[in-house]
DNA sequence: GCGAAGTTGTCGCATATGGAACAAAACCGC
DNA sequence: GCGGTTTTGTTCCATATGCGACAACTTCGC
């Protein structure tokens, strides 16, 4: 059953706006020189409401980056489709790119900071939960523990899209999917 | 005495949304098309919410246009200085064709269609006004009749305004507010 | 022509947000 | 260290907006 809830369009709005505001002042200086008065008056938001959303700034970071993440994971997980082949994946990984680079500005404040592990942790989890789902729905485990099958891709993903986020995404997202996907192939992991 | 009252800050983002949505709209199809719905959802507001503020879709164009118009209005008499010189004057000029230039969207709309004669019409009034109320502050009327000046001036400035719009903006603003200037010269208006 | 679907104004009520004030805490310059 | 300023949470009350419903009207395919 899925929760059918549909919430108040002030509410998204608001939240869109806080978020929005924090992420632009997050590029702009380190998060301890970020006031809730800075973040109320970029999203033109009285201050009193972001209190009734957030309880401070390290909430509000952390479900920023939440938030993303989500969005990430189901901008992804579109083309879900049992008999899909190399092509499918290399599209949906491509898609993955393509959301990076769409939000360049929020993975890069994300990356190049101190509280970097606290987001790549996060990223990681989310990763690892969506290839455990991806692997129980295709049943190739084949001889290999699927606990390390996971582990191996989801650092092996991270960790180059961290590269790629530092670098500035040198090369396009089709060629990252392309690449990547060349490589988990030699690696023998989802290949049928 | 100058009336001092805040507006709440949900009408501004309001009103500021409809308007967007309604110029993004007003640039892709006629008027007529248009609905409210569509307002509201582009505007990410309620459709209630339209109707609190304005009455239908013909005084939401006027009101847009009264908007932009004193907008403008308001970016270009910054310099109200008593003891200028043709320098202030040409500044201001260009301050003006600067402001359509950052709002190229909202006049190129208003000037690409039937309905074109009602902002023609407000804008020449709202020139006019303006004009009147410098040739008051500065003592010049000389020989000639004054509202003869303030007519001939206004139209020629929109006129050339909207050629200027229509033309998809050919010169820069500085440029134009040099020409136009020297062609106020030319006919003995504003010389000193 | 007719019925279906969409649009328009307009309600009542629920609720998210604004604004202002406040005390406590944190952050300054000196 | 100390006084002034800023920031932080929190409060109460007012109000703008959301949501859903409604009847009247228009649009449009057939």
């Amino acid at each position: 059953m899925v929760t059918e809830t549909k919430t108040d369009r002030r509410i998204l709005r608001t939240k869109e706006a806080i978020n929005k505001a924090f992420l632009e002042l997050f590029t702009e200086k380190e998060l301890e020189q970020i006031t809730i008065n800075d973040i109320s008056e970029r999203a033109n938001v009285n201050r009193g409401t972001i209190y009734l959303h957030y309880t401070d700034k390290y909430d509000l970071l952390d479900k920023c980056i939440e938030d993303h993440l989500s969005n990430m994971f189901v901008a992804c997980s579109v083309s879900i489709d049992f008999n899909r082949d190399k092509i499918d994946l290399i599209d949906e990984l491509t898609s993955v790119f393509d959301y990076f680079e769409a939000n360049f500005l929020f993975f890069s404040a994300m990356i190049s900071t101190q509280r970097t592990s606290v987001f790549r942790e996060r990223m990681l989890q989310i990763v690892v939960a969506n290839l455990n789902e991806k692997l129980d729905q295709r049943d190739i485990h084949r001889s290999m523990n699927k606990e390390l099958i996971v582990q191996f891709t989801a650092s092996a993903f991270v960790g180059t899209t961290e590269w790629w986020i530092r670098n500035h995404m040198p090369h396009s997202p089709q060629y990252m999917a392309e690449q990547l996907w060349k490589l988990f192939e030699k690696h023998d992991v989802y290949a049928r």
